[in-house]
DNA sequence: CCAACGCGAGAGAGCGCTCTCTCAGCGATC
DNA sequence: GATCGCTGAGAGAGCGCTCTCTCGCGTTGG
């Protein structure tokens, strides 16, 4: 195989096949498309001629016509980026789980033959690029994932009329399907592990108040202690780093030194708050059980391997594709979300 | 602002803007792209005119005439998925080193108006369709993150003729640049490290063999040992994973039990080696130094803090997109590649 | 036996844009 | 004063594809 034979001078066309085949451009793409009112015979000799000349449709000429594109804009939307603390952009990139929503994602959109584009918004001037160049037609659809609270792009999505899901639900009603796994029920498997396990003095590490998910994790944490009898349980709030789950745990042991059971609302918290127990001499989990949130890569290499609640990140992030491919196929379809349940693993933290 | 107003049911085309404008659709053009033979009086009006119309160009129609599509392709290569361990594509999507390749990535091909298309390459389907899917020229270019050695897509890609880059130097020689930090210096950075420290039986884990990346840092090793007049060093062969490495380590350990510095070629690794360390009883950095590689977020979440070589991932994915863009510009030119120096980033551990 | 019907295939009109070609207008040159 | 050259703007030809419209031909029912 020459290097001229895997790039023709100029492009094979329809044209070329068509005369190769001896048919009209018109049967081609009947063919090329699959579509059924095409003569067998001549579907076969099509078949042929586009194996011989290696023929590929372009996708600006069929775009151009067809007003679709067989790709969609996976987007991050994170807060302005601070000018010295991160010299680059895209912090959520290296949050391992953005990288298994991405797998989940793929794993739909590969067969579907739909390409996905990775777009960053992350001030004004980078979400009126996007907004435009999703108002051109250049993706069919929208999966967005969004970081903080006080984000516009949910609202902005849903008025532009265009298909989209996010993932998880967004703090801002809107009318838009998202995607995201029971945070009550989460919650409540990890009391229940904690009481189970015999602890009596449990607080929890809750995430910024402002995000639905968090609070409905505190929420929930709340309500299953208060179906064991217990109200008033202590809590701190940190904003999903580790090491501001160190320090919330800090706070919390101030508070209740006999602290016996933790709900830590992140494993990346429960990773801080592990290291502060250790550090304030606490042996675990004899002393303190810990139940982390999201059975993170960082659940595993916790010493000790952290007790968590796993979310299917993987089958979340597929379904939002299969929802997202059928919003495009049906616009007027209604925005129906779906919640997914949430599983206990069990390591040796609690 | 209405949703009307959003998306209105025929999108606004150069026509309308001429119209608007008063001008013929060829001023318009110029204009938006910039043309220099343009009257500054028309300019106004069109550049008013598009404002009014709230004119975007039409990517489909603009690619189908300049046969470029101002996006390329971010391919991510992997050894095929096992069916049963990994029931979802892309394992290398969740490592953070991959997220701070496509943030370094996005700094410059966001200023340049260039999208990015994620691609994974795990079989022959696969192959096949990314490769067809270049020649079409859906993309004007291919970022390639290949992870193993046998990996045919660096050959396929410089006989493609098309234009690439490598994100590390390929297994086989290819003519494609590649963007790389020199590992042999970093190598010798950790070494030095540890005799610095007063270590002298120093060992190290490598990564596996068949990939150049891993060999040129056992080299690296060996010669920096060397030129300290030490020779035939131990060394285990694990595979870029925290479990391998903890094993590794113990090998290692079984074989030279009174080891006092070890460098590991990987920061997940050494994860794994300072289990095996800790739970042999062993003090750190008392004990046993031990530097890592990459300076991941894993150095920083270990117990002892990691001292490891830093590669400067996102400077390097920065220069990738800028040959990229370059050699999109000048098809021609000779692809010269970049080597970029490490850094040693002083921890506990070491 | 003829009209009505259905199915398969070709002709051709664009989709929205870029870019070459052409030409008008105007100042400079001989 | 006629010609030349140059600048700026319009006309129009496609880029490669899809899809509607049309038409031919074979089949069937009255």
């Amino acid at each position: 195989m020459t290097p001229d034979a895997l790039r023709p001078a100029r492009p094979v066309t329809l044209e070329d096949v068509a005369r190769t085949a001896g048919v009209s451009r018109a049967t081609v793409s009947r063919v090329v498309n699959g579509a059924p009112t095409v003569d067998p015979e001549l579907r076969r000799k099509v078949e042929e001629a586009v194996e011989a000349t290696g023929y590929v449709p372009n996708q600006a000429a069929r775009s151009l016509v067809t007003q679709r594109t067989d790709s969609i804009a996976l987007v991050v939307s994170e807060q302005e980026r601070r000018p010295v603390a991160a010299p680059f952009v895209g912090r959520m990139f290296t949050d391992p789980h953005f990288g298994r929503v991405v797998g989940g994602l793929l794993d739909v959109l590969r067969p579907a033959g739909v390409q996905m584009v990775l777009m960053l918004v992350d001030d004004d001037t980078s979400r009126r690029q996007f907004l435009s160049y999703l108002r051109q037609g250049h993706v069919d659809g929208t999966v967005l994932v969004s970081s903080h609270a006080s984000d516009p792009l949910p609202r902005l999505l849903a008025e532009s009329g265009l298909p989209a899901v996010l993932a998880g639900r967004p703090a801002v009603t809107v009318p838009l399907p998202y995607v995201e796994v029971d945070q009550r029920a989460g919650a409540r498997m990890a009391v229940d592990r904690l009481v189970s396990g015999g602890r009596r003095r449990i607080g929890t590490i809750a995430g910024p108040q402002d995000m639905p998910a968090a609070r409905e994790r505190l929420d929930g944490f709340r309500d299953a202690l208060a179906s064991h009898g217990v109200t008033g349980a202590p809590w701190a709030e940190a904003d999903f780093t580790r090491v501001g789950g160190a320090e919330a745990m800090r706070r919390l042991l101030a508070e209740v030194p006999d602290l016996d059971g933790v709900f830590v609302a992140s494993d990346l918290m429960a990773q801080g708050a592990l290291q502060t127990l250790l550090r304030t001499g606490r042996r675990l989990p004899r002393d303190v059980a810990v139940v982390g949130f999201d059975d993170s890569e960082a659940a595993r290499s916790c010493e000790p391997a952290l007790t968590t609640v796993r979310q299917p990140v993987e089958e979340m992030a597929a379904e939002m594709a299969r929802l997202l491919l059928g919003l495009i196929k049906q616009p007027g379809d209604a925005p129906l979300s779906m919640v997914f349940r949430p599983t206990l693993v069990e390591r040796a933290s609690a």
